[in-house]
DNA sequence: CACTTATGGAACACTTGAGTTCCGGAACTG
DNA sequence: CAGTTCCGGAACTCAAGTGTTCCATAAGTG
């Protein structure tokens, strides 16, 4: 998990793990931080192929050529390491706020290099740990409340730059602006099986939230 | 299952049953039909409460009031169970097209008529339904297509009078508009928790659909 | 070197839940 | 009436999968 992780996740993180390795300096082999990153990488591999329901220990287990034990070592239980394969599946973008001169230009910029946290595969293990939500309000916590405010961030002080320049509305409310390309992103990702690529972002970006932007709320034209 | 539904649909659900029960004449107690939708509400019930992964035959039985070997009687599986439950949680509406002389009014007319069937619920029972769909292919095709039309032909009439009208601009996609209301309706559901009730529905459609409808794409004024 | 900790693979323990069968009673036919 | 099918509740079967333990080997310390 990178260390640029708010708090709340980091403690939601460190209640799925089992205690940490013996400390250095006591002999004894070394635990290997690697095998972490790869044993998370094949569950979430596993997730998205088959379903939480169907994903077995065992599977993860041979996907990460790793002993079960050493799965047990680090995590109490299967919900456990898919909750936290789940959860930094997608890194946090480190990402400057672009300035290209038009909300377009920085749209596009932003999401184009922000296209590592944004793939489709953070939407798709999102998807799949959504069913063991219902059992587990802190997690169910944070996992809204984390892919609610992701793309929000990014987008936000687009939005605010743009409304500075005129290119959006001044009554446009910017936290509801901000939801419409990831609600329609995910919704293609569960549904339409269309991969969220960046051509279909630039469409969303020139068909939808561009021309959304600039007009007023409440138009009653017709 | 209500018999307005399409064919490909009665097809899978059939799918999804066990022989039926022996036909009448040759005496014997009756099959009791209502039981199978009491059967099919509490399974829902169930699913949206505590998830598929920790919903069992037995606890379904219990809210059922039904003993297990009635539910095996209709259906082969928990699997076949869930999948007809969540599929007919929401019905289709047989509302007429309303004419309200403004695609406003006509927006809100539907969605008020059609509130049963984007009841909230059923985004809930297909979202706890997701983790079986990547081991049943035939089934994630019929619910992604089911949930994606079902918006889709709600709107599409009231789209198009709207352009006849010259309230939705003529170069407007009127499929990707489509999916506007359906997609943040839907994120709403999963992550907001923010219950889609009508004066949500209203604001997306001031807020959002609406001015969106009557602006042209690429404006391209910044 | 002895001692310690981590590893992968295998064997193991056990419980949970899907699915099945049984049975007394209910509801039907001829 | 006898025979038939359905019902709910209970008992049952069994295997799959979670989680644990074992062990030879590997990788460290002092």
């Amino acid at each position: 998990m990178p260390d640029t992780e708010v708090d709340k996740t980091s403690a939601a993180v460190d209640a799925l793990r089992r205690p940490a390795a013996a400390p250095a300096g006591r002999g004894g082999r070394p635990r290997d931080a690697h095998r972490d990153a790869q044993i998370m990488r094949a569950a979430l591999d596993v997730l998205i192929e088959i379903g939480y329901d169907r994903l077995t220990m065992d599977a993860v287990a041979t996907r990460a050529r790793a002993g079960k034990a050493t799965l047990y070592r680090r995590w109490p239980s299967k919900e456990a390491l898919i909750a936290e394969a789940a959860l930094c599946a997608g890194a946090d973008s480190t990402e400057a706020v672009p300035d290209t001169g038009s909300l377009r230009g920085d749209l596009i910029t932003m999401l184009a290099g922000a296209a590592e946290h944004i793939d489709e595969s953070h939407a798709r293990a999102v998807v799949a740990l959504l069913p063991i939500l219902p059992g587990n309000p802190e997690l169910a916590e944070i996992v809204r409340e984390r892919f609610l405010t992701e793309w929000q961030r990014l987008l936000q002080p687009l939005l605010a730059r743009g409304r500075e320049r005129g290119e959006v509305h001044p009554d446009r409310d910017l936290d509801l602006l901000a939801l419409v390309l990831p609600s329609m992103a995910f919704y293609q990702t569960v549904f339409a099986e269309r991969p969220v690529d960046p051509p279909l972002l630039t469409r969303l970006i020139d068909e939808i939230l561009l021309p959304l932007a600039a007009s007023p709320p409440h138009p009653r034209t017709g």
